[in-house]
DNA sequence: TCCGCGCTAG
DNA sequence: TTCACACGCTCAA
DNA sequence: GAGCGTGTGTCTCTAGCGCGGAAC
């Protein structure tokens, strides 16, 4: 009996939960996407359908194991009883077969080191008790065919072999479902447990995450890059990165998403091709990706090639409209360094309004931002946390839950989200903007601490991208509300929906809370050796201008 | 004999 | 298996 | 100081198992 279950984590579920959960999932994709399956995967699940019970409990047992190929004597399921006979229905619908062949990988990851060795103690010797890729060496310079070899194993250990048909169907059916290769029907279990749970939210039932089979088939083929990529990482070979890039230019589609995604994996292989010496392959990519940081990238490269003029051009085209506020600092940079080298002018930066304190403690151990934290603790403020981002963003998806939460057209095409599709996207703000300004009169009209008090307990628990429960707790958000004035929430919120991918990051480290309002400070810590990144910059300055208390705390270690 | 890893299941 | 952050290095100025 | 690579922790759950391999 699991622990959890003793601890009452969550109910228990229904002997057939997976079989209930797969079902369920399948009506939802038959009834939206049926016309993007193939004839022969629409068939395979008509053929699912009509199976005795027993046997769907089996397919979809396996079909969502590593597989395909299983042995049958290996397979126990008190709720499906006799395996032979839930199999057969499955071999005459051909999502089952028998397995005549035996590749030397699938030998190895279905048979036991010792059984391999007992088949064939003969040909190899008993004496030597090789380890198991070695032994799988020795077995394929046997040059046996894997007929042969699935043959000679089934008869030695009185083992059927069996091979699931329909996986790649089964992923499809989940990628539909979903909309993302990252969730799958763990998911299903996970919320039925109570591991997580998810606001109940109305489902947008007219849009499609696919409206083609097109589609589909380049998110997998996007999916299936990413993954050579990743692979690659440890071979690192120059040809087969340029492969990678060729593959990354070829796919086209006519989803947004699809195409974020295709030029999101543009820029990642691209700045692998920039640190394998492959500048202009880097380039390459870069000009055919829409996506941060493609330009800045591109710049980079044309500056190490010694393009001068073409990057200086190509800054000023960017800065005419930059895709956020990142790429118009960082191409301001380096706009600013290539002007300096042709015309020796020298460019004045605009003035950081943030100061900067600094403090000396002794050195210890911890990490730095808790030693600042208990040495401001110390000078008498209520409560000092280390929130980094989580504060408000926190406040943030309290604030506006209803507003995240609410049913926009393609926001919601499941119930296990943890916020709308378009959550980071930039036409979100634009997509509720009156929903968005009613609800910001409202909480300027209303008692702020106890309206989002009321949203911790009544949304408490609920997945949401903008919230971390295990900060934003009722003692924290009370405190908060009371001491941080209204404006200066409204302002970061305003930040927030402008641009809510790029401002949930940079934040500063330290809050402190006093007792009154407006008795507050905000400090990004800094050790020695450690500097501000552009981002946290941004919001410094942002938060100064707002008149908001915030600065850098610098630590240096040494005695008072 | 013990430890770590991948996999499974709820 | 991503994302955000810190740390420590090199290079140029 | 700018830029880069790298390390760390992290809400993509968690206990239990079978196995392989190394320690003993
Ligand atoms: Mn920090
Ligand atoms: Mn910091």
């Amino acid at each position: 009996m699991p622990e959890a279950a003793i601890a009452g984590a969550g109910p228990a579920l229904p002997p057939l939960y997976y079989l209930h959960n797969f079902e369920a999932l399948w009506r939802v994709v038959d009834a939206r996407y049926a016309d993007l399956l193939l004839p022969e995967e629409l068939a395979q699940m008509r053929r699912f359908e009509a199976l005795p019970r027993a046997a769907r409990c089996l397919f979809v047992r396996l079909v969502l194991r590593v597989g395909p190929v299983f042995r049958v004597g290996r397979l126990h399921y008190p709720e499906i009883g006799d395996i032979d006979s839930a199999l057969a229905p499955l071999i005459d619908s051909d999502l089952a077969s028998d397995c005549a062949a035996l590749d030397i990988d699938t030998l190895g990851s279905l048979f036991t080191r010792a059984e391999i060795q007992r088949c064939h103690a003969v040909e190899l010797g008993e004496g030597q008790r090789p380890n198991k890729p070695t032994l799988l060496m020795a077995v394929a310079g046997l040059e046996e065919s894997d007929a042969a070899r699935a043959q000679r194993l089934c008869a030695a250990l009185d083992e059927r072999l069996i091979r699931i048909e329909g996986g790649d169907t089964v992923r499809l059916l989940q990628l539909l479902f979903f909309g993302n290769s990252r969730q799958s029907l763990v998911d299903f279990v996970l919320s039925d447990l109570g591991v997580a749970s998810y606001w109940p939210y109305a489902l947008s039932k007219a849009q499609r995450v696919f409206s083609s089979r097109g589609a589909v088939d380049v998110y997998r083929q996007a999916d299936a890059l990413a993954e050579r990529h990743a692979l690659w990482q440890d071979g690192r070979d120059r040809d087969t990165l340029r492969t990678l890039a060729a593959d990354a230019l070829g796919l086209a589609s006519d989803s947004d998403s699809v195409v974020r995604r295709i030029h999101r994996l543009r820029n990642r292989i691209a700045r692998d091709c920039e640190r394998a010496g492959l500048p202009d392959t880097a380039l390459e990519l870069y000009v055919h990706s829409e996506q941060h940081p493609a330009r800045e990238r591109r710049l980079r490269v044309l500056e190490a090639q010694g393009a001068t003029d073409e990057a200086l051009a190509f800054a000023g085209r960017v800065l005419v409209q930059p895709w956020c506020e990142d790429e118009q600092a960082a191409v301001t940079t380096i706009r600013q360094r290539l002007l300096r080298r042709i015309h020796g002018t020298r460019a004045l930066r605009r003035r950081d309004r943030f100061s900067t304190r600094e403090m000396r403690l002794p050195p210890g151990t911890g990490r730095v931002e808790r030693r600042a934290a208990e040495a401001l603790q110390a000078e008498g403020w209520l409560s000092v946390r280390h929130v980094e981002n989580a504060l408000f963003n926190g406040l943030f998806g309290l604030a506006f839950w209803d507003e995240v939460f609410a049913a926009v057209p393609g926001a919601f095409h499941h119930p296990f989200q943890a916020g709308p599709a378009d959550m980071f996207r930039s036409d979100f703000q634009l997509r509720r903007r009156p929903a968005l300004e009613r609800r910001l009169q409202q909480l300027a009209a209303c008692d702020l601490e106890a309206e989002l008090l009321r949203m911790v307990s009544r949304c408490a628990g609920y997945q949401c991208r903008w919230i971390d429960w295990r900060v934003i707790t009722p003692a924290l958000v009370q405190d908060a509300v009371r001491c941080i004035p209204f404006r200066h929430l409204v302002a970061v919120w305003r930040r927030l929906l402008f641009d809510p991918r790029e401002n949930r990051r940079g934040q500063p480290d330290l809050v402190l809370l006093g007792g009154r309002a407006g008795e507050y400070q905000l400090w990004e810590v800094k050790g020695p050796g450690d500097a501000l990144q552009p981002h946290q910059r941004r919001w410094l300055n942002y938060l100064c201008d707002i008149g908001a208390p915030a600065g850098v705390l610098k630590v240096v270690w040494g005695d008072a």
